[in-house]
DNA sequence: TACTACTTCCTGAGCGATCAGTAAGTTATA
DNA sequence: TATAACTTACTGATCGCTCAGGAAGTAGTA
């Protein structure tokens, strides 16, 4: 027989495994949704049998809080350094405005970079957060590097320079449109995937926030 | 006997009975989400049998499509009112900060009394808004308002004051508490409900837009 | 008014499909 | 051989939907 049908026995390597499935379950409950979601469709997609997901997960719950908390470690590793370089380039020469270019550039490209991560979190929006309130969920460090931007400016307080309204705004403008390209984006013509439309985003909202801090 | 277990048949009446269920899809639906929103559920909560909301409304697709279209007709009929008022009140001696003060206020004054819209545009969008499509849903109002305003300010063209990333900034700045209230507000320990912040948030959006603008 | 014929409204029961979870069995690896 | 990794087969529950039929209302006829 020349080259028949091999079944490929793959070797066994739990780790692996345990890899594979997250990977799958991250992307059908991003895509679906927790309830749309089925533990079937999880392990077709990982190309393993339909019992495996529960056999290392224990069940559907399990499976999905696995993944909710390696999609917040991830968040971790990617913001705590930014916030850091941040904190860094308020003290150059560019100074705030450099600073926070640096942030919303870095905040934008890690949003990019994971769309499942806006995802679940959308759902974890609609469902009132339930399941998130199990996992660490805080990530100070765009509040940190915000907080620290604020510092430089001037030092008057004012309503508008309140640090929650501004941060609230801040990751409003950067999150919103991904939330809603299907939706508003849709209904205005516009292709929030379009690298045009992205840089335009991305200079309107550091214009924005420079205004609205009033610096200089 | 008296007073006994009285079976209360309740006149026929099908134009009660289609407001019933469409009230009672329009909450479940908001609440849980197409798919966690079953029809027994919502037949129960109209107190109406498990068949009725699939003999009115042909199935649960249909019914789903029946509550949006209400949504967004009633959408329309709070925000185009709107609209011409802010064009009327650009006219007048406040000018274009009274203006936008009564856009805000009548875009949040709308968001905050029907949550119900803010959620089911919320499950749209994780859903790629296809059932969207099928739909009237472009409210051009408050586009049509912020292009009336953004037209009596300062003439120059500038990339910042780009119509349509204005008007997604300001959509995203007042939609984004709404939706994420149980998600970023919480974790900020803020109460999206507490009239205070509220309060504080409009006031920041409506300066924020002016300074964007830069009008003045 | 009284009766019949017919339509619309509404219910309860049940069918087929799907799903999460489990238990028992099989194979690879240490 | 003992254990961990993995599969196959199955169960109970739930859901959307259909269907037969009954109750309520309406129109026509006398």
């Amino acid at each position: 027989m020349p080259a028949a049908a091999q079944p490929r026995r793959r070797r066994r390597d739990a780790q692996r495994s345990r890899r594979v499935i997250l990977d799958a379950a991250e992307a059908l409950f991003a895509q679906r949704g927790y309830d749309a979601a089925s533990m079937g469709a999880i392990a077709s997609r990982a190309r393993v049998s339909s019992a495996l997901p529960a056999y290392f997960f224990a069940d559907k719950e399990g499976l999905y809080r696995a993944v909710l908390e390696r999609c917040f470690a991830e968040r971790e590793e990617r913001l705590e350094p930014l916030a850091d370089e941040v904190v860094a380039a308020l003290g150059r020469e560019g100074g705030l405005a450099g600073a926070l270019r640096h942030l919303i550039d870095g905040y934008l490209g890690f949003l990019a970079d994971r769309p499942d991560f806006v995802r679940l979190i959308g759902w974890e929006a609609l469902h009132g957060a339930r399941r998130l309130r199990a996992t660490p969920r805080h990530s100070a460090a765009v509040e940190r590097a915000l907080r620290a931007a604020l510092a430089v400016g001037s030092s008057a307080p004012s309503p508008r320079r309140d640090p929650d309204q501004l941060l609230i705004s801040l990751v409003a403008m950067c999150f919103f449109p991904l939330e809603h390209a299907d939706t508003m984006l849709s209904a205005m013509g516009i292709d929030a995937g379009d690298a045009t439309f992205v840089q335009a985003r991305k200079e309107h909202i550091i214009d924005a926030l420079m205004r609205i801090i009033d610096a200089g």
